[in-house]
DNA sequence: GGCCTTGTTGTGCAAGTGTATAAATAGCCT
DNA sequence: AGGCTATTTATACACTTGCACAACAAGGCC
């Protein structure tokens, strides 16, 4: 067997392709969330990102300055897409607004905003967001903005009862059922299996209207 | 100035003294709380750690098998803490079970279960509970636990106020007020200056009391 | 086609990691 | 007081980490 005209050459140079800066930027935020969702903060280390995103350790520098402004765009694109989502619950035409509270509360409690992996990156960035203002910061802004939701729909839900509320009120509601969906999420992450389908969300919209005084509907087959 | 008769020798063998060993356990788990708290997982080296606790890195290994093993005690230890302190809230004599579920519920949404470094670890260790089934499995005790103390407490306000109320039903509502209490919890503990002092606990108190249908009470001045 | 820009790779480095193990000494027992 | 033992220190080691930088080549432009 002549070797000669290998065409693998034992030290050859890896073959590459040139991405679009937005879309490397992409791909290597989502690598690093995958990362962190698998291994932690500690396992996600360069190289294992950058492999994960199908390039060298090396490139990851030249589009990020270092380490850690990776992981605080990371953690600011997930707020995003967790509040996006969460709010895209939201748009229903032609529903009353305790029909689009209602379908707001099941959206939140159920799969795909019920999930282990994102939880998973949930608390992990949020443990360190007590010692990382940045991180606090993308914290905060996406969980008011996802409190004014609820505050706002609220208020149309009180309003469609004909309740009037003064604004130390209504803030106290959205606080409350802010609370209830988020603790209530937070369970369904984590031990999902020890609900039935649609428990959960059975449960977050009872308490959510005895929190909000609403006359409880009657089932429609009893 | 002649340097003769030196007494402090420059290679000296740092001077140490003999703990027992329950105690020496403890600091060092306390002394991981303290780096994880501080730096998370990433930045609680051993070396970290055994300076926090005023001895060498090598003791580590004497105490624990490794590295894995300490965080996993320091874990349990915290859970233990949490539930433990919960809980004590609830031990009232003489007092109507009504009463003691709203004492259960301002305790745990003040200081020194409101507590940005508790919170901290807390979402720290529960990121990685999802790879690790020995903090989930410490994770899940406190858990049920807690919400069984919720669910006796739940079952005796409404044998008090004489409503029968099914298996099911007594579930859903440790379920829900659990999750108001936890998701209260975090807001208090992520942004505490948000909120003015015994707001949160008056908020806590109108949702359980709304979610077990309980006719509110009148204030005293009004 | 050939050049030039720049996205991309590969290598190197100093610092830090967890673990292993030998050497030392503190404090109890007699 | 003096030895014994187990706690504690100290050092070594192989490995990983984030970062810096030089070499390279992909693909647009003329």
């Amino acid at each position: 067997m002549p070797d000669a005209a290998d065409p693998a050459p034992m030290n050859a140079r890896r073959k590459f392709r040139r991405e679009g800066e937005e879309r490397r930027r992409q791909d290597l935020i989502d690598a690093t969330l995958d990362c962190v969702a698998e291994y932690g903060l500690q396992g996600a280390s360069l190289r294992t990102i950058a492999l994960r995103a199908g390039v060298t350790a090396g490139l990851i520098r030249h589009y990020f300055p270092g380490k850690e402004e990776l992981l605080q765009e990371a953690y600011t694109a997930l707020v995003g897409r967790m509040t996006e989502q969460a709010k895209a619950a939201l748009v229903m035409e032609d529903a009353s607004p305790r029909q689009r509270l209602a379908a707001f509360v099941t959206a939140n409690l159920n799969a795909p905003i019920i999930d282990q992996r994102v939880f998973s990156l949930w608390a992990t960035f949020l443990g360190r967001a007590s010692a990382d203002p940045t991180l606090a910061r993308a914290h905060r802004e996406g969980y008011l903005g996802f409190r004014n939701e609820v505050e706002a729909v609220v208020a149309e839900v009180l309003a469609a009862e004909q309740r009037k509320t003064d604004e130390s009120e209504l803030r106290h509601h959205a606080i409350a059922i802010n609370a209830i969906i988020d603790g209530l999420w937070i369970e369904g992450c984590l031990a999902g299996e020890m609900f039935s389908s649609g428990e959960l969300a059975a449960i977050g919209i009872k308490a959510v209207e005895a929190e909000l005084g609403l006359a409880q509907e009657r089932g429609e087959d009893q």
